[in-house]
DNA sequence: GCAAAAGTGTTGTGTATACACCCATGG
DNA sequence: CCATGGGTGTATACACAACACTTTTGC
């Protein structure tokens, strides 16, 4: 078989845009939130087109970075998709981000957050990845450690299971919660407690993974430019 | 806050090119090959273009098409990262896909399959995007039914095993692959049995899952265009 | 002393693993 | 009758869900 092989050198003929979208949450008030910007009388999801010599991962990290004053983050790609966005034909590579919500109040972001649970009416293709990445983050706080991205460096065992219960937008039975996190083995012991009302103290921890990208199946290399060749 | 907002309007700048690879295996004499193509002087990963209005799921879809005579195929949506290709910046979409091969042997293809033990030099990026691939293919095989793309219609249970362990490259407990296999209720029996040596005929089975889109952690849109507003 | 959150164990149930033998057929 | 691959069951370890009470503190 030779059949038409592969079409490298043709005329590239017409050549679509290429954005990045956000799929923006956060924890806050025992609530997760997403972030949305307003465009032409609709919401639409954060995004922004990637520069040359620069990682689709650091092109969401950079648009993370305009949209929020503070950048504590985690950005994690989630799918790639073509379609039709302001009358352009569209490449869009979508981002699951997280961002740390402060005692304060929700992180100032450039457009709104809305609660996880009532999202206002966007286009198709973002309330998709938006489902989406609602799906893929529930699914990752089974088996990783993203959960850590939406608390501060340390924090109690009852807020990291505030964050799972906001997320999973459901109840979880605090022995077992307790049990699984200590088996993990994930979490280390500040030795510090604190003290924050007419109750015992509770203890405080940071994680051990150092915040690390978490990954399974998640390709460790994605945040490299790619380049030349390899040896094996 | 209110910073540099979405960058909707401003002059586009450089776009890149974008282009749609494939991580093709397909499965043969108890071993996993790989399909790549020659390009000057080195291989790479069989890739071609989008087209307009049509999904990135299309795009592969065609270009598997083209590298394949028949067109038995399984594809999903791996990754994409931005680089250099060819002095071109370049935004690649990259696809897992499946090949069935015949009793007569492996697949007549556009390019040349190896062992995916034996895999020879490619660009760091195709070499990363096949270990990944074979990553997911691996972890795939745990809980969806992947697998029955790289067999006929009907087949054995001795065969589906000799699947999966020239996919995970090491031997499986033929009683509880078996017992897990019944257990999922994916099998349906043909009624029809193979004589083919000295010993004992064995059954054939079909899938139950007719073969569907198979999706955990895929989203199941992915194949659609892009398009208006949506109603929530 | 009481309200309010922190912290702690046991039991049952299901799921995955290790492992060895008989069955049907062709030659 | 024998060689070849097809097919079957059991015992054990581990992971997960359900479930209630004691501890420490501030007021």
């Amino acid at each position: 078989v030779k059949p038409n092989d592969i079409d490298e050198s043709p005329p590239p003929g017409p050549v679509p845009n290429v954005d990045v979208r956000i799929v923006l949450f956060t924890v806050c008030q025992g609530k997760l939130w997403i972030a949305l910007n307003e465009r032409s009388h609709c919401y639409c999801l954060p995004h922004g087109r990637p520069q040359p010599d620069e990682s689709l991962d650091a092109t969401a990290a950079r648009i993370l970075a305009n949209q929020l004053r503070i950048q504590e983050q985690y950005i994690e790609q989630l799918y790639s998709l073509s379609g039709t966005d302001d009358g352009e034909w569209t490449v869009s590579v979508t981002y699951l981000g997280l961002a740390l919500s402060g005692p304060a109040g929700l992180p100032e972001i450039a457009g709104r957050w809305f609660d996880a649970g009532a999202i206002p009416q966007t286009n198709a293709a973002d309330s998709n990845i938006t489902d989406y990445g609602l799906l893929r983050l529930r699914a990752k706080l089974g088996y990783t450690t993203v959960a850590f991205h939406l608390l501060p460096p340390s924090f109690t065992l009852s807020e990291l299971q505030q964050v799972y219960e906001s997320v999973l937008d459901r109840q979880l039975d605090k022995r077992n919660f307790r049990r699984r996190i200590h088996a993990a083995g994930i979490l280390e012991p500040t030795g510090v407690s604190r003290r924050e009302g007419s109750h015992r103290p509770a203890h405080l921890y940071r994680s051990r993974a150092a915040h690390d990208t978490e990954t399974f199946l998640t390709p460790g290399w994605s945040s490299s430019t790619e380049s030349e060749t390899t040896d094996t």
